[in-house]
DNA sequence: TTACGCTGAATGAACATTCATTCAGAGGAG
DNA sequence: CTCCTCTGAATGAATGTTCATTCAGCGTAA
């Protein structure tokens, strides 16, 4: 599902397009879920949950908050960078109908490795008094578009596009 | 078209749900656009056009690249706060197989204001050696994202907030 | 043998597109 | 003015296609 809508969006993504990517008969699909939205769902729930474990693993919680967060953003996109489907799934079902549904879903997964660090209170104390969607749009968004744009950055731009998302989302000293 | 894209999604968008939204019957819209694809990237050319001329015209020339970047960027949230479906439907045009398309068919309407605005040599001269549609989306692109969000910001955090797109595609001195 | 997951053709709903038909109104003749 | 004809945009039921979903049956493992 998530290769299918990366390359041909929701429109191309058929059940039947999907089977066959995966190798499997379309009824196949639904041994394993209950309707179409269930796996789309399923997709994003699942992506998100390895996108979280992946990038918060190398944190180190004794760091100050602006730093964790330059390692979370640089991580977040060399994941992504690495697995582009992954980055465009994201971003298609970020902005359809699918994004509150998911969202949802993705939260009541919990066990969300990302929730744990971003609510740590010494990080949420800098942080604008905006609702967390558009924190997130503005803070990890860009590194979700920019990986998938498939855009190449020289390490330096890596870095000062991050510092700028951190600035954009935290109170100015 | 917009509104429906808006509401519901490409997914909800058939043409008879577009034509009962605009008032007319099924086949009317086939005596303006040939396809359904082709009113897509006309509601999307269109969109963009009138988005382009309203931001642009209240910015003085004269002044320096960044406060033009500013009042561009204050002028765009503000046009799409008050068209949301606009933004909403811009947002996923451009995170859709839509997008490759309808920016080609957008460029070659030409006329565009915000192009004129963008090239202007002094301006080029602070940004980072970038593609344009990673530029767009770092620069521009979180203004069409909060709108469409539809959260409502004071005054002073959208300063804030252009002013971090601004540096987040300029180069740092 | 049973049990079970997988298969893919079958099904009916929904879709984009077409086209025979309608009809408001423009324009010319008387 | 009235009457008649013509025009072409608007109509919406009909068409053929594609889709999500189902299910009877197949192969395999125990």
């Amino acid at each position: 599902m998530r290769s299918v809508v990366a390359e041909h969006g929701f429109h191309g993504a058929s059940m039947s397009a999907v089977a066959r990517e995966a190798g499997v008969a379309t009824g196949t699909a639904y041994t394993h879920y209950a309707s179409k939205d269930d796996l789309v769902l399923a997709a994003y729930c699942e992506t998100k949950a390895d996108l979280g474990r992946e990038t918060t693993s190398g944190i180190d919680p004794d760091s100050p908050p602006e730093q964790r967060f330059l390692t979370l953003w640089l991580a977040y996109y060399d994941y992504l960078r690495r697995n582009p489907d992954y980055a465009r799934f994201l971003v298609q079902v970020d902005s359809s109908p699918y994004r509150g549904p998911a969202h949802a879903a993705a939260l009541a997964d919990e066990n969300d490795a990302l929730m744990a660090q971003v609510t740590m209170p010494d990080l949420v104390a800098l942080l604008l008094p905006l609702p967390f969607d558009v924190l997130y749009d503005l803070a990890l968004g860009p590194a979700v578009r920019l990986a998938a744009a498939g855009q190449d950055l020289v390490p330096g731009q890596l870095e000062e596009i991050a510092a700028a998302c951190w600035r954009a989302v935290t109170v100015q000293s």
